[in-house]
DNA sequence: CGAACGATTAGCT
DNA sequence: GCTAATCGTTCGA
């Protein structure tokens, strides 16, 4: 039977219980894509987060509606995917860091110049350049064309970690990882 | 208007 | 482990 997609509701969630709860989802981009199996968790409480100072011109999709795509440019290269959710207005997200590659192998491969799969989507930039992740997927709805987020078959474990290439609150454990998973983009300890 | 700074990665030591 | 690449956002003058 088919994985049941999510739908903006399933974003109605604090951001670290947001991000925990997406690991062993299922994200496809144009139908390509892989399971979800690093996450980290962003809200405006939080002094790392793009929402802290509030809301501006690059950020003002983070305190829109849950359940969208926020994207951003990093270090001037990369392409990096966020999910909002919690409330609308509270400014909270979840990076999507790392994914088992599944769909479109062929395509991702071509896109990223690689053919190994370990390196197809292990890191928020690298998954932004295989499903082609830029600027015009950001402020669209998770639950539209050419997103499809399809809930977890199963219950997966998850470990817990400081998040990752941050220099504030670098000590909150809001990264979560699927347990052994050789996709991660660093080893969680 | 100028300057500093990244939610990163690849490549080299 | 260290650093260059590279550019949009943000903040101060």
């Amino acid at each position: 039977m088919k994985p049941r997609r999510l739908k903006p509701a399933d974003f109605l969630r604090p951001a670290p219980e947001m991000a925990h709860a997406l690991i062993g989802c299922v994200l496809l981009v144009d139908g390509v894509g892989g399971r979800i199996v690093e996450t980290e968790a962003y809200d405006m409480a939080d002094p790392a987060s793009h929402s802290f100072t509030g809301p501006t011109t690059r950020n003002q999709v983070m305190f829109g509606p849950p359940g969208r795509a926020y994207v951003y440019r990093s270090y001037g290269i990369h392409w990096c995917l966020n999910f909002v959710c919690d409330e609308e207005g509270h400014g909270a997200g979840v990076l999507i860091r790392a994914l088992e590659p599944l769909q479109g192998m062929a395509v991702m491969c071509e896109r990223r110049g690689l053919h190994a799969p370990r390196l197809l989507c292990s890191g928020p930039g690298r998954l932004g350049q295989a499903l082609a992740i830029e600027h015009d997927l950001n402020g669209l709805r998770l639950d539209h064309k050419p997103f499809e987020v399809l809930a977890a078959e199963r219950p997966h474990e998850v470990v817990v970690g400081p998040r990752i290439g941050i220099s504030k609150a670098a000590d909150v454990p809001w990264r979560f990882g699927l347990a052994g998973s050789p996709h991660l983009s660093r080893p969680f300890r």
